[in-house]
Parts: C-alpha cells; structure tokens; sequence
DNA sequence: GTAGCATGGTAAG
DNA sequence: TTACCCTGCTACG
C-alpha cells in the first residue's frame, strides 16, 4: 500500500536494518545493474522518505531514489543465515557484506516505477518539486495552504496533487475528506482555513498511525465494527469509512457510499455525510477567509 | 485458470 | 489520453 506511510516505515526499517553497513548491491533483474555495480561495496549511510519518494543514501553523497508506483514493493529481511535466490523481476538487492551480530539483512526490490541513482543536487531537485509531507516534522502545512486556497480546483484533486501535499494517496484523501464532511468535488478556494488545518492535523496522526502499523485504518473508535456490532468482511485490511465501499452503508447514516472518477481516479464519498458545495455559499466562505 | 483492476507517476503521442 | 512498470489480489468461470 504505498501511500507516504509505507514509505516512510520502509525508510525506518532500512536504516535500522542497514545503517553503517557496507551492503553487496546486484541487480538480477538488469535493469539497475550498472547502478549496482557502482555502489556494490559501499557503506548505507541511512534512508528518508519524502512523500511516496525513497533515498537510500550511500557513501559518497549518493542516493538510490526510489518510487514504488501503484504497486512496487521493497521487501526488507533480517537475521537470515542464507540469503534465497531472487524470485521475480528483482530490480534491485542489497545484502549485508558481512554479517552483523543479528546475522544477515537483506532488500528486494520489485515492481517500482523508478530506482536510480542520483547525487545531492538532483535529490534536493526531486525533493523541491514536493509540498510539504504531514510525517514530516519540518513540514510547513502553510505552503499547501496557499496553494488550495487560491485554486478553483476540486479538493479532491488538490490533496492528491504531490507539489501540494507530499505522501496523500487516494485512500487517505477519501477518508480524510469524509472525516471532516467535505465533498470531494468542493473548489479548493471555498475551503475555510480551519477546514483544512482541521485535514492537515488529522493526516498528520492518521498517516503517522500508519507507520506503526504498517496499514491505513481511518475509524474513529466508536465508528469501529467492534463498537458497534457490525460485520468486518476482511479483517486483515484497515477499517476505512468510504474507500472502496461503492454502494454498501455509510457507516454513520446508512446512505449508499457513492464513487466518480476524477482526474483518472476514482473518488469515494457519502452523500449524505459529504454534501454537494452550494455555490451561494461561496461568498461566505470567501468573506470569512477575508479574500476578495 | 485467468482477466481485470489497484494505494502512482512519468513520458510518449 | 494512453502506455508503461510487470505485483498481487479479487472476481469470475
């Protein structure tokens, strides 16, 4: 599930794995080998994320970035004796190069949309290109502010939108906006400030929860199956109020969860929950932000 | 068994 | 707008 949770559980789990290690690096697949090959040997200094975007960095100020897309995985092993040969389209392979005291770690990575190797200045490039991420502590939630507040764009499409909030994937962007009862279609500029600060603060522990257990569960405790005696269909997966719950029960009112695609995603929201914005009101909320 | 879709983003057309 | 990365789950037969 690679929204910017998954990312950043990867980055801790990789440099708690592999920090101050020197690491064999291959890439069985090819399509990174001449890569590896010139990293093969040196030592992981640590990884970050930022957004849905991984750095490992290497000695030498240089980073193996990394995008998972829609469905890469990074799969980190640790404390084996014999380290498997790669199944699958490996990408790319780090093993300790010589065992540590927990014995040997490794990484398989497959599927993603980008794995190169870049220096410092193309990293900060990347790294500009994004607004701030809520699992950040340095995030500045102000600049994504000043984004939304001034598009006519749906929210959203706005919250999705990586050059104005880093890490949101589609499932924290549907259960955020049910949470604070905001039609996804609703323009960015009609938003009031405590609207959004109101988002911003819930993804902040939302995607946080995230990272510690490493899946996306958005019910409030008293909304729970558990509390109220409903039925969990998949109990592994997170507990969520509308993503991808098409046509079944609003979990506060009964009403049919209802879907649209926007931007070539699909939308989730409750109708009722989540009214339509009536443009008259538009002028209010413009009035009570003090826009013109 | 297997077709289709999905938590994403880029580049080509 | 479409292809692509080429995984992994689900629905369907």
């Amino acid at each position: 599930m690679p929204e910017g949770h998954t990312l950043r559980k990867l980055a801790n789990d990789l440099t708690s794995a592999f920090a101050g290690s020197a690491v064999r690096t291959s890439s069985p697949q090819g399509r990174f080998a001449a890569d590896a090959e010139s990293i093969d040997g040196a030592l992981v200094v640590g990884a970050d994320s930022v957004g849905k975007h991984l750095f490992v960095e290497m000695s030498g100020e240089r980073f193996v970035h990394v995008h998972l897309g829609l469905y890469g995985k990074l799969a980190i092993h640790t404390g084996v004796e014999e380290v498997p040969a790669p199944v699958g389209a490996v990408r790319l392979r780090l093993v300790t190069a010589d065992a540590p005291p927990g014995g040997t770690a490794y990484a398989d990575l497959r599927g993603a949309t980008q794995c190169e190797l870049v220096g410092p200045a193309r990293r900060d490039e990347i790294v500009a290109r994004l607004g701030p991420d809520p699992l950040r502590a340095d995030a500045d939630p102000a600049r994504a502010w000043a984004r939304i507040s001034r598009s006519t764009r749906a929210t959203g499409d706005l919250l999705m939108d990586q050059e104005v909030l880093a890490g949101v994937g589609n499932v924290y962007r549907a259960e955020v906006l049910f949470r604070h009862r905001i039609h996804p279609l609703r323009p960015g500029r009609t938003l009031r400030r405590g609207q959004f600060q109101g988002m911003w603060d819930d993804l902040v522990v939302l995607m946080a929860d995230g990272v510690r257990s490493g899946r996306i569960d958005t019910v409030r405790p008293e909304h729970t199956a558990e509390a109220t005696g409903r039925a969990r269909p998949d109990r592994r997966r997170g507990e969520v109020y509308v993503y991808r719950r098409t046509g079944q029960p609003c979990l506060l009112c009964g009403t049919a969860v209802r879907t649209d695609v926007l931007v070539g995603r699909n939308l989730f929201w409750c109708p009722r929950c989540q009214p339509a914005f009536r443009s008259r009101a538009i002028g209010s909320a413009q009035a009570e932000r003090g826009n013109t």
